[in-house]
DNA sequence: CTCCCGATAT
DNA sequence: ATATCAGGAG
C-alpha cells in the first residue's frame, strides 16, 4: 500500500463533508476589511478569542484612517488579549497605510496583492479571498497542515506546497468549505498532541488512527 | 530558526 | 504550575 490513496482521500472528505456540512468561518465580520483585520488577529490566538475582541474593536475602527489616527499604544490595547499585540498593532496599521495610499481604502481581492501588504501571509490572505470575496481559495492553517499529513492527503510541511496539492485532491467549487471542515475537525476531534481516534469518525481509514498511543496511563 | 505573547484547560 | 492553542516577519 502507498503512502497516497486517491480512493480513501475521497471517502474521508466525504465523510467530513457529511459531518460537517456547512462548516464556515468561526470569525465573525461585516466586510472585506473586517475579515482583513480579523485574520491578522487570529494569528496565533483562538478564533472565539478575536470575536470578543472585534466586537468592540470594529465599533471604534471603521475605516483604515481610523487605525492611523490612533497611537500604537492605544491600538496595543485595544487588541491586547489576542496576545502578539505589539507586533499586531504594527501590522495593523502598515497593513492600513498601504490600504490608504496603494488601494484606495479598500482591500485587494487576489492572494497576490494582499500577501503584499505588511503582516498578511498567504494563509490570511486566503482566508480573506474566500471568505470576504468567495473567490475559490485554501487557508493552509495549522489544522490544514496538520491533518492534511495525518490523512496523507499529503507528505508535506511547506504551507504552500501543501495547498497546491490539495488543490489537486479537493474540487475547486469546495476549496473554502472543505478547509473549514478540516480545520474544524482538528479543533473537535483530531487534536494536535492527543488526537481522540476512539470517537472519530474516520478511525476505520484513517492511515494514521491510533498511532500516537497514550505512554501515560495513571 | 527565532522572536513575538495572552487565554484557557487541566 | 504547566501544557496547549495558534502565523508572520526578519
Amino acid at each position: 500500500m502507498s503512502y497516497f490513496d486517491e480512493k480513501r482521500n475521497q471517502e474521508i472528505l466525504a465523510r467530513l463533508r457529511k459531518n460537517y456540512p456547512d462548516a464556515k468561518i468561526k470569525l465573525k465580520f461585516k466586510t472585506p476589511f473586517e475579515l482583513l483585520v480579523a485574520t491578522i488577529l487570529s494569528a496565533q490566538c483562538t478564533d472565539d478569542r478575536v470575536n470578543i475582541v472585534t466586537e468592540k474593536l470594529f465599533k471604534k475602527y471603521k475605516k483604515p484612517e481610523d487605525y492611523l489616527k490612533v497611537k500604537n499604544e492605544e491600538l496595543e490595547k485595544d487588541i491586547y488579549s489576542t496576545g502578539f499585540y505589539k507586533q499586531k498593532a504594527k501590522s495593523i496599521k502598515a497593513c492600513c497605510q498601504v490600504l490608504v495610499e496603494k488601494y484606495g481604502g479598500k482591500v485587494p481581492s487576489n492572494i497576490e496583492e494582499l500577501t503584499k501588504i505588511p503582516g498578511v501571509g498567504r494563509k490570511t490572505a486566503s482566508v480573506v479571498v474566500g471568505n470576504a470575496y468567495g473567490i475559490p481559495a485554501i487557508a493552509v492553517d495549522t489544522h490544514v497542515k496538520r491533518l492534511s499529513n495525518i490523512f496523507h492527503f499529503v507528505k508535506e510541511k511547506n504551507p504552500d506546497k501543501i495547498e497546491e496539492q490539495l488543490k489537486k485532491i479537493i474540487p475547486e467549487d469546495e476549496w473554502i468549505v472543505t478547509s473549514h471542515r478540516i480545520a474544524t475537525h482538528g479543533r473537535l476531534v483530531c487534536l494536535a498532541k492527543n488526537p481522540k481516534c476512539e470517537i472519530c469518525f474516520l478511525n476505520d481509514i484513517c492511515p494514521s488512527a491510533f498511532k500516537v498511543k497514550k505512554e501515560k496511563i495513571k
